[in-house]
RNA sequence: GCGGCUGUAGCUCAGAGGGAGAGCACCACCUUGACACGGUGGGGGCCACAGGUUCGAUUCCUGUCAGCCGCACCA
């Protein structure tokens, strides 16, 4: 074994050895209980980034944690199609390498080339998982647009069609002009920007006066069907009625009275713009308003405008502007901060558009999702993110489904030339199930993709079909996934979910933050500061990536991403394979190793097993509540500090010495813990676990199939962790002392150890072995009443005295002020402990067991500084 | 406007109603038979601020300040 992990070496190897295994296929064991995760799918835009590498550690941290606590478990995979991103790369790719638009190819043509696509970046990123080592079951493997999955999605549109959910409807949604497509209510990011609220004049037809407009968007203002006021507002009472003559064109418009608008902002008067604004359009639709549109689906304005037309909005807007001014119209232009609508994906403004589009009715799908969500029958880790879940549930509208694209689900509507129905249905149908006509065609759009993301747990079981899986691992246990996709993704397949198979789809969500440059700012394509999770992995390893990934923070918070996190990741799986070595090379071929026997265990034995059992007790409850940074934590201190620092060095004692007894019993423990360690350790960092254990001389055929590790009450040994401590603390001290002298390590030195009691001086004997060769002592002496040489140093343990003779490095005076250091701060633990034992509220009222431990607190500090007074009196003699 | 998160060592972050922690960085020493991706020892913090609850608050509550993030149709 060489000194130094290499993970390239081993990986690879490690995930074939498993996979070709077939330990990743859930099912072998009908008779344990099954836990299933379905594996938010990454969508096949690109490679994967470290987001994806941090949710799919921590879910395959889970899976791998409950295999080996004895469940059947299920890590579904699989990749989105992500229509309208993906279709954006590859019109993007296409123009720059061919010059072709999707136009210019035809929309059969453009969708084998997204097809090429989609199984080439599919292949990467179940690649890029593979590396990452999760221990998905790639025979279950899906994708969005699947035959079953597809078949999925066309029920869900039929069945809520004609259950009256889904309807078609002219409307006003949000439109990319870029895109050119329509988009979602959160497809639309809004950004504060500042801009001009400009005061336009519009005059009153019979020439007796004129209302002033507040408007951001002037160049709508051809589209304009009337000017609304308040209805109470005393300012407008007579304008109410009377016709305006829209500026710039020859069009009348009257003047309305409704309750939207805001007397306070502007100048109290409104322009209505039905086609373009979406609160114009509620108003229209109330006053039954005329919706013309000055702005086409390109985003230019249009023959309405008449000399603007073919101008952009900011090239209209500007246009009109002067127009408006240099015809008088223009009173004033104020500066307006307000949020602007952006496309998520492009970043151009979005165009509030009047257009034909299918919706999701959410009322009657949200209900029963806060229900449920109410009745806890969801559970949020952490639980902060359940109210924002529930507040957007609460105001969410109803859904745009349908998009202008052709990468998707073609939504399964024909439309009759004769009779102009509709036919929605299962089958692709031949005839117009109105008026029998043979003349349908389908409707050209395609569906948003989360529509299909939406039935994900149990699409890619085999629903609409009874399936086993859907009988055996639906509803799933865990979503792990960031707070990023709570209301586009979790929301959705909530309501699909209770809506389609009567559950809810998970019992639990397990919410993550994002990862962030080390500045904290969003990792990026446009900052060029992404880290790409293949460079980490082959410069660390896998294992390395999921450790920094899976600890160091808490539940739902962001984190930032810095190398050295990762290296010292690595630096502790090295130490790992370093410890293991140490074990393995201390066990000769072929050894057979004894059972623990109690009878032959010593003090580091005992305490170390002892620590073990705590260990695992706690690891394991961080684990089952989803807490990874403190269940990593604690196993990273106990293999470090516990394990290597202590224990291993205790260990060599008795394997370099002859009592072949406690040699076997020392390779015993050795192996045992470090066993049980590494199980422990499985879920964070497989490869190398793995590696070493097949290593090892136990039985079982690998690690991630093998048994997570239990407390065993054989080994709880409270007095054995009491010895050990005043032995570590003995150790500390005399280290102490000869590093503030600068007495080289390897010099030996002369030891007295004064004892306050018997019980101590057992202990100090029963540990002399150790005491010797950690504190490399030429001669050790142990008694209630020890001579002690004046010229020594000396430092206090919990009942006993330990005195270093060196009487030619010894500066009384440099000695004393130690000494002082530790009066005044033993005094003030003395002090503090006093306090609160004189206090009568204290001992009162907290609970005796705290109050208990201040008591032995105040004894031992009291014997402490008792012992360093009475050498502080001693030296000054 | 509503909601949430964060503020702890130089940096990045854990933590918990009862003695301030880790990693990295820093200082000194150590090539000790697992490991220099290592070992030993050490320095460094009014736990943002102000109130309140409590026998006891860095931890719980309220407010303030600072940074960040969601949601919201203000033309």
């Amino acid at each position: 074994m060489p000194t130094v992990y290499d993970p390239a070496s081993v990986e690879q190897r490690i995930y074939a050895f498993w996979e070709q295994s077939g330990y990743f296929k859930a099912g072998h064991h009908p008779e344990r209980p099954g836990f299933s995760i379905v594996m938010p799918p990454p969508n096949v835009t690109g490679f994967l980034h470290l987001g994806h590498a941090w949710d799919n550690t921590l879910q395959d941290a889970i899976i791998r944690y409950k295999r080996l606590a004895g469940h059947d478990a299920l890590f579904l995979p699989g990749t989105d199609h992500a229509g309208i991103a993906t279709q954006a790369r590859v019109e993007k790719a296409l123009m720059e390498e061919e010059g072709v638009s999707r136009h210019e190819l035809g929309r059969e043509k453009f969708l084998e080339r997204v097809w090429d696509w989609k199984r080439k970046y599919a292949h990467e990123i179940t690649n890029q998982i593979r590396a990452l080592g999760s221990s998905c079951d790639w025979s279950r493997e899906r994708f969005t647009m699947d035959e079953g999955l597809s078949r999925a999605v066309r029920k869900v549109f039929v069945d809520l069609y004609n259950k009256g959910l889904i309807y078609r409807g002219n409307r006003i949604i949000n439109w990319c002009p870029r895109c050119a497509t329509a988009l979602s209510d959160i497809e639309v990011e809004h950004v504060d920007v500042e801009a001009k609220l400009y005061h336009v004049s519009y005059p009153l037809v019979d020439g007796s006066g004129s209302v002033t407009v507040a408007t951001t968007r002037p160049e709508t203002m051809f589209a304009d069907v009337a000017v609304a006021v308040h209805p109470e507002d005393e300012r407008y009472k007579d304008m109410v009625g009377k016709r305006l003559r829209l500026p710039l064109t020859d069009k009348e418009i009257p003047v309305i009275a409704d309750e939207y608008v805001d007397q306070e902002f502007g100048t109290g008067c409104v322009k209505i713009t039905p086609a373009h604004d979406p609160n114009d359009f509620e108003v229209g639709l109330r006053h039954h308003l005329e919706m013309p549109q000055c702005i086409d689906a390109d985003g230019r304005l249009n023959a309405m405008a008449g000399l603007f037309q073919g101008m952009s909005r900011e090239e209209g807007r500007a246009a009109v502007v002067k127009a408006l001014e240099e015809q008088g119209f223009l009173k004033d232009a104020e500066t307006l901060n307000h949020a602007v609508g952006h496309c998520s994906r492009c970043d151009t403004v979005v165009e509030p558009f009047l257009s034909d589009q299918w919706f999701v009715r959410m009322e009657p799908l949200a209900k029963p999702a806060l229900d449920a969500v109410s009745r806890k029958e969801l559970r949020f880790v952490p639980e902060r993110f359940e109210k924002v879940f529930l507040h957007w549930l609460e105001n969410v509208r109803d859904w745009c489904i349908s998009r202008q694209l052709w990468w998707g689900h073609r939504i399964p509507a024909w439309y009759c030339d004769e009779c102009q129905g509709i036919t929605v249905s299962m089958q692709d149908p031949t005839e117009c199930q109105h008026c029998h006509s043979a003349q349908i065609h389908q409707d050209e759009d395609v569906l948003d993709t989360w529509f299909s993301s939406g039935l994900w747990p149990f699409s890619t079981m085999g629903w609409p079909d009874e399936t086993p899986d859907m009988a055996r691992f639906y509803p799933t246990n865990a979503l792990v996934t960031g707070y990023d996709i709570l209301f586009f993704w979790v929301a959705r397949m909530v309501f699909t979910g209770l809506e389609f198979t009567g559950k809810m789809p998970f019992h639990e969500v397990v919410v993550h933050g994002l990862i962030r440059a080390s500045d904290g700012r969003k990792m990026s394509k446009s900052l060029g500061n992404g880290v790409d999770p293949r460079e980490v992995i082959e410069k660390y390893g896998a294992d390395a990536l999921r450790f920094t990934l899976a600890t160091g923070t808490s539940p739902g918070n962001d984190q930032r991403f810095y190398w050295e996190k990762v290296e010292s990741s690595r630096n502790f799986i090295n130490k790992i394979w370093n410890a293991s070595r140490f074990v393995l090379m201390n066990l000769p071929d072929g050894v057979d190793l004894p059972p623990l026997d109690a009878d032959n265990l010593d003090v580091s034995d005992r305490w170390i097993l002892h620590r073990l059992n705590e260990t695992i007790e706690v690891a394991t409850n961080h684990l089952e509540r989803y807490d990874f940074g403190e269940a990593g934590r604690v196993l990273y201190d106990f293999a470090w500090d516990d394990f290597c620092d202590w224990y291993i060095e205790f260990s060599k004692l008795a394997l370099y010495g002859d009592d072949e007894v406690r040699k076997a019993q020392t390779r015993a423990v050795l192996v045992h813990v470090l066993d049980s360690l590494l199980r422990l350790l499985h879920p964070f960092i497989p490869f190398v676990t793995e590696e070493i254990w097949q290593s090892l001389p136990i039985p079982g055929e690998a690690l991630i199939v093998a048994e997570w590790p239990k407390v065993n009450p054989q080994w709880h040994a409270p007095h054995a962790v009491r010895q050990a401590n005043v032995l570590m603390e003995t150790i500390r001290a005399v280290r102490n002392i000869r590093s503030e002298l600068n007495v080289a390590p390897s010099k030996p030195v002369a030891m007295f150890v004064r004892v306050a009691d018997e019980d101590t001086a057992a202990l100090f004997n029963q540990t002399k072995h150790y005491l010797t060769r950690f504190c490399h002592l030429q001669s050790l002496t142990i008694g209630q009443a020890v001579d002690v040489p004046k010229q020594a140093m000396s430092a206090v343990v919990t009942n006993a005295e330990v005195f270093l003779p060196l009487a030619d490095l010894v500066d009384i005076r440099v000695e004393l002020e130690r000494l002082e250091k530790e009066v005044a701060r033993l005094q003030s633990e003395v002090d503090r402990v006093e306090k609160k034992l004189g206090n009568p509220q204290f001992v009162q009222k907290a609970p005796a067991d705290v109050v208990e431990a201040e008591r032995a607190k105040a004894v031992d500090y009291k014997a402490k500084l008792a012992a360093v007074q009475e050498r502080i009196s001693a030296l000054r003699g």
